[in-house]
This record gives structure tokens, C-alpha cells and sequence, in this order.
DNA sequence: GTGAATGCAAAAGCTTTGCACTCGA
DNA sequence: TCGAGTGCAAAGCTTTTGCATTCAC
């Protein structure tokens, strides 16, 4: 990050006082609470940025990017119904080094485990 | 799958021919070797349709969404380079177990292992 | 025969980009 | 100062959808 605005740094902040992994347009939103000004595009730019710089991870599920500031390796749990994406306390040790071996020649350099189904409310709801 | 139509079929066989996790538009561009006059969007609703009847699964990693016909639960790794997408010989025990127990409540019904690096020749290459 | 499926093309997301202006270092 | 960063709007991709027509059953 070479020059820190304001944008960049609301941008940021706003990504690390969520736990509910949030697409590009949720940020935008509650970023222009702050900065009114904002544009979309300097949204997009500085999650680029971020992405690139480790200080956020993107994940796709189809639909729009969500993004992590959480960027410890950690698996994310789906819900299929709400759309809803939680951490898990969950971390299966040698992945990275069993791919490694079965594909030899690769450079393995990172790993992620994603669960889908539905979340505790989505499951009581129909469950009744 | 209602009823069965050289459309539907002609996908199928093109998903089935290859392990190169394609998307739809290259699956609309190989199926129009053969029935030149099918739409993209014939081909999305196809996709769709394999996909909820459990017959190819559909993949997202940014960019368009790529389907695989080989829908028994295995890991896939991405290289960062050159895009391609390699199946693993791989099958992490417990997983979805584990899930479940550290998300309690939750209905846990699939899960997924990508891993992210450089593929063998993409890695050769810029070993030398 | 008849409703499901298709082809086409328009429209709907999501994301990127070009450009003139602004501002942080 | 002055180039990186921004806002805006247009463009680019991927994917979905409406509708008249076709065709599998």
C-alpha cells in the first residue's frame, strides 16, 4: 500500500469489524457512511489491494466475492439457504504437504477447505 | 432431467469427455462441433440442470464457474499461473465430521479441498 | 397434441477500466 | 510539487431471462 487515504484505510476497517464476510457493494455501503464520496470502483481497487498485500483473503462461492480480513488459514462453512459464511475452529494438519505429494512438481502454496449445508437457523427452520 | 434432448445429451458427453474442469463457454463452443445451432444459454441451463440432479458439480474460483462431471468428493488444485485445474488423489478422512462438531446445530452435506499454487510446468518454468 | 426445451437476444449482475481531477507525502 | 489515488461512468464478462418457436414424449 503505497499512499494510505482515508478510503483505504475505511476500507479496512470497516472489512475488520465483520465476521460476516461481505461482498463488494455491503463494504461500499457501509463505508460511504464514513465517506459518502466513495466510489464503487476505489472499493473494488482497494480490496485488490488488499487481497494482494495479505492483509485480506477474496472467496468465491459463486455470486459475488466475499472478502475475509481474517487472513489466518482457517475453513469456512457455507449455509446453501441464507447465504451465510462461518469461521470453523477446525485445522486438519499435512493437506498442504499430502498435495504436495500427489502432485508432484507443484508448488503448493496455499489451501482451502470449504463445508456447505445448512447453518444451525436455516436447519431448525426446517427441521422444525 | 425430464426429458432427454440431443442438446442435453451432446453437453453431457462433452463434460464427461475431459478432466480439464472447462466453463460454459468452452463446453458451448465444443457442443457447436456438433449441433452448431445450440445457444450459451441452452448450455448454462444444461449445466444448471446436471448440477442440481448431482451429475457434475460446479466449481468457483473467480472468473466464469467451470463444472466437473467426476462429482465423487475429491480435492482440486489450482494453479495461480495458468489457470488449470488438476483433480488429487486424495481423500482427507473425517472432515465433514469435524465440521459438523465445531459448528453445532448445523446439517453439514459436502465439503471442499482446493489447494492454490503453481502446477508442475508453470513451477518449471519459472524455476529453469 | 402439448408442455417442456430451445435459440436468440436483451437484460441483469459483478467487476474492471479510462480519464480528468484531487490530494497525500 | 506531482504521481498515486479517486470518482464517475462506460465498458466488459459471465450468467440469467423473456418470448416465440420447436420438438420429445
Amino acid at each position: 500500500m503505497k499512499r494510505m487515504t482515508p478510503q483505504r484505510r475505511a476500507v479496512l476497517e470497516v472489512l475488520k469489524s465483520t465476521r460476516t464476510h461481505p461482498d463488494a457493494a455491503w463494504i461500499h455501503r457501509e463505508v460511504k457512511k464514513r465517506l459518502p464520496s466513495i466510489g464503487l470502483g476505489t472499493v473494488y481497487r482497494t480490496l485488490d489491494l488488499l487481497v494482494k498485500e495479505g492483509l485480506a483473503v477474496a472467496l468465491n462461492y459463486g455470486g459475488a466475492t466475499r472478502y475475509d480480513a481474517n487472513t489466518a488459514p482457517h475453513p469456512h462453512f457455507v449455509c446453501r439457504r441464507c447465504q451465510a459464511v462461518y469461521d470453523l475452529e477446525l485445522a486438519p494438519a499435512g493437506l498442504t504437504e499430502a498435495a504436495a505429494e500427489a502432485l508432484p512438481g507443484a508448488r503448493v502454496e496455499s489451501a482451502r477447505l470449504t463445508f456447505f449445508g445448512l447453518c444451525p437457523s436455516c436447519a431448525q427452520g426446517l427441521a422444525g
